[in-house]
DNA sequence: ATGGCAAAGATTGTATACGATCCGGATCAG
DNA sequence: CTGATCCGGATCGTATACAATCTTTGCCAT
């Protein structure tokens, strides 16, 4: 009841909390400068909070931070997209596998009720936070499985995945991801491992074959980095 | 050249690298305190450059802070070490693989130079020293593997690895491991993916069979968390 | 007009002061 | 003797002041 007070001084969590989200809402973009002082007057905090706000997510590579610079939203690299999307190939599988075999009833639930935000949100045509929620999902599918550490990980994939779905995705329009969900949600249903590690399988090959990491893309931003900022 | 200057006050990521070495190398236990003051003080810098160096140690998961207590080496439970290897199984032999089929010579000659500082350590009964090294031989495979992001999520796991093994290590004595090592080494020089896939599998279970994590242990210490501490 | 250079402004890096919180011992009632 | 309560010391949390560094802008020489 103490830390509900919204008079209170927001903590360095909050605000790390606050700044990932809107990330990965796509509210603000790759490359995007985050000031300490100005990001201290919006939430009405000191520098001090601020800056372990911001290492907190220099450290999770959602920010980069150049010493006497500032912090500023990351632009991974197609490299690095790459990187991210063969490690969660690597590691969700298996987790959408264990979550199949453990998920109860509520698991169930909460999947299906975070489906429901997920489609509203796409109905309202809030296509930023439709993606918010589209991770929180495979975040979920971590917590089922009741790993905390690959949970941990696959946090941070998550919040990468973000930037470079914001710096690679080809059509803005269509997020018609949400068949594989659906798939994924059944499969937790039946409680079938085997399909639910194919269904991820099948389903982040997809995401990665939206993305456009043509190597010519590549080769321009470390040029564009100069000037465009 | 202006970095080498031993006079100048350490930046927080050489003090995170200080202890981090000191917590591999078992020179600092878990359950140790950490406090500002002192760690300032040996270090030669005020406490701001501490805080900054011992939140990203905490966020890698070495350290818990506990506000208004102080920030403690981390102790995991038996479930997060059971955690710990089972995302290394998850995760390395993979990367061995890719390591195998990546290897230049030079990588070759740098693992073998490893491998000698290991074994010198071993001869020279530092066994906190040799310890750092295997788990640097773990590292510098992902390295080899040319996978950034995963290089990372390993770095984590090994850190935490040298907790568990502080905490759950059977006989204090045999550091029998170095065989494993060799036989990866060897199916590096051959570029024989498989071999180290399965190396680093078998690997990875023998270190996790020589671990006592048993049950027993883990009643024990949300109990004696609770006063020992 | 262009290139280098210098000074001003802005932003981050660090230390320190002050306030808040927690732990431990002392005191006292039962 | 046991238990609770209160106070002092110590440690951490935050804000702020000052120093270091970078960027920008204006000027001057070529």
């Amino acid at each position: 009841m103490k830390d509900l007070d919204p008079t209170s001084p927001p903590t360095a969590e909050i605000i790390a909390f606050r700044l990932t989200e809107a990330v990965h809402e796509h509210r603000i973009l790759p490359g995007t400068k985050l000031s300490e002082d100005e990001v201290g007057e919006i939430f009405g905090t000191g520098r001090t909070v601020v800056r372990q706000a911001l290492r907190m997510l220099a450290h999770e590579g959602l920010l980069t931070i150049e010493r006497n610079r500032g912090a500023y939203v990351a632009k991974p690299s197609v490299k690095e997209a790459r990187e991210v999307f063969e490690a969660r190939a690597l590691v969700e599988p298996q987790t959408a596998r264990a979550a199949a075999e453990r998920a109860t009833d509520d698991d169930i639930a909460l999947l299906e009720a975070h489906m429901a935000a997920e489609h509203a949100a796409l109905a309202a045509d809030e296509a930023g936070r439709a993606l918010k929620l589209s991770g929180q999902f495979h975040l979920e599918l971590a917590r089922i499985a009741d790993q905390a550490t690959i949970e941990a990980f696959i946090r941070q994939l998550i919040s990468r995945s973000s930037l470079v779905i914001a710096l690679y995705w080809r059509r803005r329009n269509a997020m018609c991801e949400s068949h594989a969900h659906h798939a994924l949600l059944d499969a937790l249903r039946r409680h079938d491992g085997d399909s639910a590690e194919e269904q991820m399988k099948g389903h982040l090959l997809d995401l990665l074959s939206q993305l456009d990491l043509r190597d010519q893309e590549s080769a321009m931003p470390s040029l564009r980095e100069a000037l465009s900022q």
